[in-house]
Parts: C-alpha cells; sequence; structure tokens
DNA sequence: GCACTTTGGGACATCGATGTCCCACAACGA
DNA sequence: TCGTTGTGGGACATCGATGTCCCAAAGTGC
C-alpha cells in the first residue's frame, strides 16, 4: 500500500530504476543473474544488494510493482462502463501495453518465489472477472464456458501477440489487430 | 532421423527412460537439476552423464525426441482429410494428450540451448500451417489474419487448457472441450 | 558359470551465482 | 563548506550445480 512514500528521493529514484530494469530484463530472461539486473539497471551490484538483500526480495517486489501497474490499468479501463465488447477492447489494449508486465506475470516463475501473490492477482483482475460475467449474462460472451476460461483465454492471446511483437514476426499494430479480432470471435456468443 | 536403432537393448531403455522423466520434470520444472532428473529417471547421477555427458546434450536430446513425438502425431492426424473444422479438432486433441511435450516446447528454454532445433520446429508442424491455409482458402477459418498468427494460437488456447489442467482447475475434459470451443469460434470465418 | 556390459555411488575439482563486509569517493543538503 | 547520505567496487566466504574419475556390485547373454 506504500512504495514511494518517505525516503530520500535519490533512494526512490534507484529504487525505481532497478524494479524498471529488472521488469524489462526478467520479462525475457527469468533467469538473469542479479550482476546482470544491476548492470541493466546501471547500479553497482553492492547497491541492488542493499536495497533487495537476496534475490527473492528484489523478485516479490518485481510482482508487487507489477501487479500495482497492472491495477491502474485495470482500474483506468473503466470497465464497468460501456458495451462488454468495448470494455474488452480497451483491457485488451491496456494488457498489451504492459507488455513487460505481463510477461513477467504470465512467466511462472513468481510461483516458486510467493505463493501468496498469486491470490493478489486474482484480486487485481477481479473487475475483468466481473466483466466476463456481465458480457456472459448480457449474452455478449459466450455461456459454454467459464467466465475463468475466458480469462485465461484473454491472458493467453494478449500474451501470444506480445511474443510475436517479440520475435519480430508481427508489427505492434498488426499484433494488437489481431488479438482484439480473434479475442471478440473467440469469446462470443453466437 | 535414428535413436531407438543399434545399442544393446538395456541402453535404450535406459536412455527411453531418462528422456521420458526428463520430459515430465521439464515440463512443469524447466531448472530442475541433473541430481532430480536422474532421481526421476531412478538411475544414478553418474548414469545421466554417462547417456548425457553434459546437461545441453540432454537438453538437446529432450527437445528432439519432443519433436520427434510431434511430428508422429501431427502425420496420424492426416490433416488433409476431412473438413477443415474436423482436422482442427483432431490436432487439437493430439496436442493436448502430449500435454509434457507441448509444455517442454512451449517453455522458452529451448532457445537457450538450441537454435537449430526452433526451425525444426516450424518443419515439423508445417501440415498444420498447411490446414490453416486451407481452411482459410476454403473459406473455414478467418481470412483476416495471418495462417501463422492462427497458428500461434492453436499453441496457446491448447497450453491454457493443459496449464489450467496442471493446475486442477480443470478437468481433462473439461478443458478439451473449452479448448475445441473458444479455438472453433475464435478462428472460423463469419 | 563366465566374461562382458551396465549401473550406482562416492570422492573430488570447478564454476558461477549469491551474499557479506568494508572503504574510498561522489552527490547532496543545510 | 561540511557533514550526511548514497554509491561503486573489491575481497571474501559459501553454496548448489556440474562434470570427471574410479571401483565394486548387479545385470546380461553365451
Amino acid at each position: 500500500m506504500s512504495s514511494t512514500t518517505k525516503e530520500s528521493g535519490s533512494r526512490n529514484r534507484t529504487r525505481r530504476a532497478i524494479l524498471d530494469a529488472a521488469i524489462t530484463l526478467l520479462a525475457t530472461r527469468p533467469q538473469a543473474s542479479l550482476a546482470e539486473v544491476a548492470e541493466a539497471a546501471e547500479v553497482g551490484r553492492s547497491t541492488l544488494h542493499r536495497y533487495f538483500p537476496e534475490r527473492t526480495d528484489l523478485l516479490s517486489a518485481v510482482v508487487e510493482d507489477s501487479l500495482a501497474q497492472l491495477t491502474v490499468a485495470v482500474t483506468t479501463a473503466e470497465l464497468h462502463r460501456g458495451t462488454p465488447a468495448e470494455a474488452l477492447r480497451r483491457i485488451t489494449h491496456a494488457y498489451f501495453e504492459l507488455s513487460p508486465v505481463l510477461l513477467v506475470l504470465f512467466g511462472e516463475h513468481l510461483i516458486d518465489t510467493r505463493k501468496d501473490l498469486i491470490g493478489d492477482l486474482d484480486e487485481v483482475d477481479a473487475p475483468v472477472f466481473e466483466l466476463l460475467e456481465r458480457g456472459q449474462r448480457e449474452g455478449f460472451f459466450d455461456n459454454g464456458v467459464s467466465a475463468e476460461w475466458l480469462n485465461r483465454v484473454l491472458w493467453a492471446v494478449v500474451y501470444t501477440g506480445i511474443a510475436a511483437c517479440a520475435e519480430g514476426a508481427m508489427t505492434r499494430h498488426a499484433a494488437l489487430e489481431s488479438i482484439s479480432r480473434t479475442l471478440e470471435r473467440g469469446t462470443r456468443a453466437e
């Protein structure tokens, strides 16, 4: 509930630099060493250890920060507004823009570190879940599968687009278009 | 092109046991140690090293074996027969049954070891690609996205179902049903 | 039963990642 | 300017994973 409070200002900046670098790096290479993270953050290895004494401390902070960013995105999307189709498009877009965060959260390494944060993830995308259920009730989304399944598919398809971009197989625009199209068709009711 | 040829018979059995255990284990824990692999295969660590001197040797063999299994599955599915919808259902089913193999191939750790095997993967599911293109030509599958995209979505959705099963969130039957349903709707033309 | 093959496990060296400590130096604020 | 705060890098100990070697024991086929 508080991370950018207190502290000297320069401490906050350093902390953010480390976190940003870690998220970017761990998104593509979850097994990256702390030395690599420090280098990516343009920070000494001892400084990194000063902020995050152990590797798990860094991992936890990365996941927490990712969840925080995700929360902001979900909240901003105001999924209760407009038609389910429109809201789906908004959240899809929002997820896509959070590429590194998605990658970090989707990668399974968080399982190794903090089991308790998995529950937080469910909490964070509760609004998405509600959107999916609302869409099902209103006849927009497929009722033949569970809302949980739709949620999983949402994540998977967005992830696929991000991965395709990362490989250079598609442009961001093309990926976003394909994601939206496939999701709309795959999730809507007859 | 040859792996179960020659050799003493007991060597083949041991090799298979190691490979099977490795695929199963690495599917869920790509970073598992060689000691764990040996234990899972009920084999001494020195025996493991005798068959696969280095870790990369084991990883390569695992990927090669996975590709071989995938090849058999794709060939057996005879994707050129029947309607695209039927063929899609067959390959979906086949992929799903190969859960651990899919997990191993989908996990990115293969990228670290043998870049050259990625091309082999494209080669292996070339028939799937052809199916998707055929379906597009015949008006069964969505023409608004690329066949490559459809292929990625196919993998992603099957993977999602497998993951859901692994977490105990769904039964295998429910997962397979959801996968098929979502894929059919998500990929077909208007 | 005998010779050959295969196996299991211990002992050992090595390597990279991690974590700790310390100290000189730079940055910053009153 | 001076004291406080933050930083970078080196030295070091530790740990787990990896890889090598060897030998006694179990398994296999003739």
